[in-house]
RNA sequence: GGGUCGUUAGCUCAGUUGGUUAGAGCGCCACGUUGACAUCGUGGAGGUCACAAGUUCGAGUCUUGUACGACCCA
């Protein structure tokens, strides 16, 4: 007999375990993707959503790559060329704020500096405490191949951006547009419109009464939430067809505080019902008005500048009085509705709610501004982003989101994409210096003379958006615009994981990039996962300190802990719920499983011993017990169900979702149950227990017993893996059949063994044998130590094969377990089980014959309530006549079944009736 | 204001083209600790599938309306 392996510790030691082996799959390369391999076999490719250089690791980051490693894990042990390409971004405002913020505490500006010397400060910086959140990312046991790690300021990917812009500009879609565009006053520069997000609030309608020129006691009423942009406002405007103002169109009024007059005009975008009907029309401080002032060649004077400070910009000479010159903007309203009030031109105030835009970076109001800003015009690269979905080459799950990535697309706005700031890819625009005339210079390399003249040029002071260095991504990140091998053997990739929240910003702009630039969408599916949310449903963040540190989960319970939590919780686009006051509580489900996990492999592996087993398909399958059958053809089934959860990994055709496929797999959560149910609830609560007799014994029994054993763990063990890296590997090297040298992590996903369907059915025998004991022996209070009688009445060939496992029943149940053609005499708790097996257990001093009447009374009239419906529905001719046969043939076989079991059922009442 | 989606057990969610007695996990209740595992075991309770009408032999599933909620866009 083998001696029991006393090496596993009682608990299991998460730290240690995850020190190991994380640098030993690195060492051997088992996350290293290779361009040549994929020639052999299909590739799967995910490439990260690059986080920010500056950020660290978060909950969000956390369950995002967590998802991500769960796929690439499971396709690289599929056998694919599976490559998870990691990098960051380099996040220009974001990572700007973060150094002007450390200047600020050394009381300098970034212009103290100057450009140079501050770009090279941030680049210092960056290269100082940068990327560190890809290797947090490690610690949470991220499968990424670390050798192709990617930043989008590199200059490879630079080289990029500039082929992008100038081939953009080319082609004509990119421009330089004069227009309002979001502003933000705080980080001092544009914003596209996915970057200035809105947000609700509470705010006023201020009603402002305008006389008129020439005949002051006649006035008309404006609405508007601005009143400190009526300084520049150049016209009133009302609706064409609004028949109260029809007299005044044409007219002029005169603006109170300044007195400057302006004209009454008319114009289709002026909502009637809105307000008083009229509105005042401020072109440089609004969208929506600069187009009305263009349409009515208005003039634009700038009374707002570029920090939100109220004074004479452009074209304002004489607008702004004294007392308002240098207010900060909202400062400024207040100062200008109590003027208003007091020269009796403020008719009403009233409580507004409405939707203000905010910085997604810093959350400052946005101040609409007019100026000069690069543009893409995204109309066409959009139609390309629409074909992609609609032709199936591209896919989102889950799929309600297709419809919104849709509307984004059919209703698509020009992209501002430069940034007035310094850090970034500046434009690759070169203007004369001397303006000989030469037009602007639009290069792929530094222009240092002027095409025209020869002279100095001086390039373009912006930079591009981050978004338009990360939406090539997919692509640049593998080498492109040049024609490597990595581009050729894993362009274009698979899926696409992230939160729902960058559908526009990045996930769309991608597709579009991708099918422009390449001719193919980047990945054939986008997955989009819920938020992480804490108890009241609210979005974890940092300015709510409602966030929970993965790295300080990892340190209290593990990663797999971390990682099983949320992926067993993770429904198709759910969110995620966990409490940031009760780390335990909230992560209890991965220590829990992880622990159990540990106990079924440390009892499995100290009764599987050391010595050799046989392989499973070399077995006599004469000799396998009804146990054995039944544990593997639960494997096949945890396998087809594991499968069907996660699968398909790619469109059938490599090149477009059919409309069967285009809904399924990802189903993260489902996978997780799947592979739980067949570790916890099959293998250890079932099997587990009924050979642990076999084991005790001697001889061929026993050596059939450890191969199944070892064979059922390992196949559980490699389904877990993708979840519980770890404990996995940490478990399976133990198995006394794992190849030396191999790991897990590269060990074949488990496919079916191909024994017939329905040969563990015997072994059901036994499992309703043993519920139903429990069950009686719950209801009576049997003493939980004690033994009870038990018989097992059955004929023919379910006899012998119910007497064959008469042991294993007993073991399980604790009771003495006997099989016979008929049922003993006496007073009994009688049970009819599934099969149509009958038990009986005597129960002589314990039973209460009332009791066991009235639990007989209700079964019985559970049942004949059920077949008094079943055959309502078998009398209906509609019934009969209309629903297809199949369904009539086992609706019959059903009312059959259940008549049998309902007359068992009263003979049993019967015989106690006495 | 426009659009999309949702409402199933205390909570979070499955439920594939309409067809078994509507499921899972967690939570809850009872009992159990000489056992690999109390981070556990055994048993149990709990749902008029938001509401109303309609189509159908048959509706959680299809149609329409109502209420409430979420998200996206303006």
């Amino acid at each position: 007999m083998t001696a029991p392996d006393t090496s596993l510790p009682t608990t299991y030691d998460a730290a240690a375990t995850e020190a190991a082996w994380y640098p030993r799959w690195t060492e051997h390369g088992v996350f290293t993707a290779d361009a040549a391999r994929a020639a052999m076999r299909e590739p799967f490719v995910i490439v990260i959503p690059p986080p920010n250089v500056t950020a660290v690791l978060h909950m969000g980051h956390g369950l995002n790559n967590t998802v991500q490693d769960v796929l690439i894990r499971w396709r690289r042990m599929a056998g694919d060329e599976a490559l998870w390409v990691p990098g960051t971004d380099h996040a220009g405002i974001a990572t700007q704020n973060v150094v002007e913020k450390q200047l600020a505490a050394e009381g300098k500006t970034r212009f103290d500096l100057g450009r140079e010397a501050f770009v090279g400060r941030v680049a210092e910086f960056v290269d100082k405490t940068g990327g560190e959140i890809l290797n947090q990312l490690k610690s949470i046991g991220a499968s990424a191949d670390w050798s192709r790690t990617a930043y989008t300021f590199s200059p490879e990917l630079s080289r990029a951006v500039r082929e992008t812009f100038v081939r953009l500009y080319e082609d004509g879609l990119v421009y330089k547009g004069h227009r309002v565009i979001h502003w933000c006053p705080r980080c001092g520069t544009s914003l596209s419109d996915e970057e200035a997000e809105f947000n609700d609030s509470n705010g006023k309608l201020y009603h402002l009464r305008y006389p008129l020129a020439d005949d002051p006691s006649q006035s008309i009423t404006v609405a508007t939430t601005r009143p400190e942009t009526m300084l520049g406002d150049v016209a009133v405007a009302v609706n064409p067809d609004d028949e109260r103002y029809q007299t005044l169109i044409g007219k002029s009024v005169v603006l109170p505080l300044n007195g400057v007059a302006i004209p009454i005009i008319a114009d289709s975008y002026t909502d009637p019902a809105f307000g008083s009907g009229a509105v005042k029309i401020t072109p440089a401080h609004d969208a929506n008005d600069f187009e009305v002032g263009k349409r009515h060649a208005l003039p634009m004077p700038v009374i707002i500048d570029a920090e939100g400070m109220v004074r004479e910009v452009e074209a304002a000479a004489g607008r702004v009085p004294a007392a308002f010159q240098g207010l900060e903007r909202f400062a400024a309203r207040k100062a200008v509705v109590a003027a208003l009030d007091e020269a009796g031109a403020l008719v009403k105030v009233e409580n507004h709610a409405h939707s203000v835009r905010r910085c997604y970076r810093c959350d400052t109001v946005v101040e609409p501004r007019l100026s000069d800003q690069w543009f893409v015009r995204m109309q066409p690269l959009a139609d390309k982003a629409l074909a992609a979905l609609r032709s199936g080459e591209l896919r989102i799950l889950p799929e309600r989101w297709e419809a919104v990535y849709v509307n984004w697309l059919e209703g698509i706005r020009d992209w501002n994409i430069s940034r007035q700031i310094w850090w970034g890819h500046r434009v690759p625009v070169w203007y004369c210096a001397t303006s000989c005339g030469q037009v602007p210079m639009v290069s792929r390399t530094d222009v240092s003379a002027c095409a025209g003249c020869g002279g100095a040029v001086r390039q373009d002071e912006d930079v591009l958006d981050t978004w338009f260095s990360s939406w090539l991504w997919p692509f640049s990140t593998l080498g492109w615009p040049d024609d490597t091998p990595d581009l050729r053997a894993f362009y274009p990739g698979d899926v696409l994981v992230t939160a729902p929240d960058i559908l526009f910003f990045w996930v769309a702009r991608m597709v579009m990039s991708g099918c422009w630039f390449t001719g193919k969408a980047p990945f054939h599916t986008v997955y989009l996962h819920g938020v992480v949310r804490d108890m009241q449903h609210r979005k974890m963040s940092k300015s709510l300190g409602n966030g929970i540190d993965p790295l300080e989960v990892v340190k209290l319970y593990g990663a797999d802990a971390l990682r099983w939590t949320m992926i067993s919780g993770l429904g198709l686009g759910v969110d995620v719920m966990l409490d940031p006051t009760d780390l335990d509580k909230s992560f209890a489900p991965g220590r829990n499983f992880c622990t159990k996990l540990w106990n079924i492999g440390r009892f499995l592996l100290s009764r599987v011993g050391t010595d050799p087993v046989a392989p499973v398909a070399a077995l006599d399958r004469t000799q396998l017990a009804p146990a054995d059958r039944w544990i593997l053809e639960r494997l096949d089934m945890a396998i087809a169900d594991c499968n069907a959860a996660l699968g398909p990994a790619r469109p059938a055709d490599l090149l477009e979702w059919t409309e069967g496929e285009r809904g399924r797999g990802l189903r993260l959560s489902e996978y997780a149950e799947a592979a739980r149910r067949f570790v916890w609830n099959e293998l250890a609560d079932w099997y587990l227990e009924s050979v642990k007799p076999r084991l005790a014994a001697e001889g061929a029994d026993r050596e059939v017993a450890r191969a199944v054993l070892a064979h059922a763990f390992d196949g559980a063990l490699r389904l877990l893996h993708p979840i519980v890296p770890f404990i996995t590997e940490e478990l399976w090297q133990k198995l006394p059949q794992s190849p030396d040298g191999a790991f897990l992590a590269q060990a074949p996903w488990p496919t079916a063994s191909g024994e017939p369907a329905g040969i563990g059915a015997e072994f059901e025998y036994v499992r309703e044998a043993v519920a139903a004991i429990r069950q009686v022996r719950a209801e009576y209070n049997v003493n939980p130590g004690a033994w009870v009688d038990a018989t097992l009445v059955a004929g023919g060939d379910t006899l012998d094969a119910v007497a064959a496992q008469v042991d294993t029943i007993g073991a399980l149940a604790r009771a003495k377990v006997s099989a016979a053609g008929a049922a003993p005499a006496g007073a009994a708790a009688q049970v009819v089980l599934p099969s149509g097996v009958e038990l009986v257990i005597p129960l002589a001093g314990m039973i209460d014959l009332g009791k066991e009447k009235q639990r007989l009374e209700t079964e019985i009239a559970q049942l004949d309530k059920q077949l008094t419906a079943l055959d309502g529905r078998l009398a209906n001719e509609g019934f009969v006549a209309k629903a297809p046969e199949a369904v009539v043939a086992a609706e019959r076989a059903k009312a059959a079944d259940w008549r049998a079991r309902l007359e068992q059922l009263r003979s049993k009442h019967q015989a106690l009736g006495a």
